[in-house]
DNA sequence: TTGCTCCTCACGTCACGTGAGGTGGC
DNA sequence: TTGCTCCTCACGTCACGTGAGGTGGC
């Protein structure tokens, strides 16, 4: 079976598949935060399955308001944690550091809903006639 | 009763009662977001009740990914709309805008909050001794 | 006069956007 | 050979952060 060959994609498809412009992938790539599995000989980044997972993961992570290395950071030590078990008390830490900023991030969130709701009633209230 | 006078608060006031920093409100106050009702004879920024409240209101829209010039342009609807009532098509057809991006805002938020959740999982599970 | 708060430049930063000029590969 | 996709600079942008050097006002 050839498919493990043919598993790999350009950016403009990577792209298309997660939504996210072909500059954004370039810096992510620049930053070392998703390096394509290859190259082509002609220097063309070619993105395998996993690496549009990371992609993707990485996308839903943006919410969090966290910075690009911070992502880095956390994603390093999730697969640290899958790897090793919790040995270590500092990556232990680290982890539950992140887990305080994703409720923080939450609640923000929740905020942030209710107040794009009553925007939403206070615009329909200034634009009442029916579309 | 003097308490109109009283009303005017310096920019740390300002600052500490909407949580934002100076540099936030010095910034909004030069791309014309929020100018301060007044300014003291040494040339310092003095913001009303109103003022504060207008802050308070535009920090609640930051979650919606407008621009800062979005932003004054739909409070500037709202208050024409206010004003005069929905008599212009073309305000009309500005606040349907925004309630469109509103309400594609209020969907990404909702999948945000469960990929955030998700996270959270993930974390306790990488995580899991209790701290 | 001392402190604390405020002021205006003005350069730095983060995460990209946006051409410019050139090449890969079917 | 033509198109379309991709490449690497490199400057621009947005919303501020962060000093530098100086002043207001109780």
């Amino acid at each position: 079976m050839p498919n493990n060959q043919k598993a790999l994609v350009q950016i403009g498809e990577a792209a298309a598949q997660t939504d996210l412009s072909l500059r954004t992938l370039r810096h992510w790539d620049d930053v070392g935060l998703v390096r394509p599995s290859a190259r082509s000989n002609g220097g063309f980044r070619m993105y395998s399955q996993a690496d549009i997972k990371r992609i993707q993961v990485i996308k839903s992570m943006k919410p969090l308001a966290l910075s690009l290395a911070e992502i880095q950071e956390l994603l390093g030590l999730i697969e640290s944690a899958d790897a090793q078990g919790v040995e270590s008390r500092k990556l232990e830490r680290r982890v539950r550091h992140y887990m305080d900023r994703t409720r923080v991030c939450i609640a923000r969130l929740n905020r942030d809903l209710d107040y794009a709701t009553e925007l939403l009633e206070i615009l329909a209230a200034a634009a009442p006639t029916k579309g």
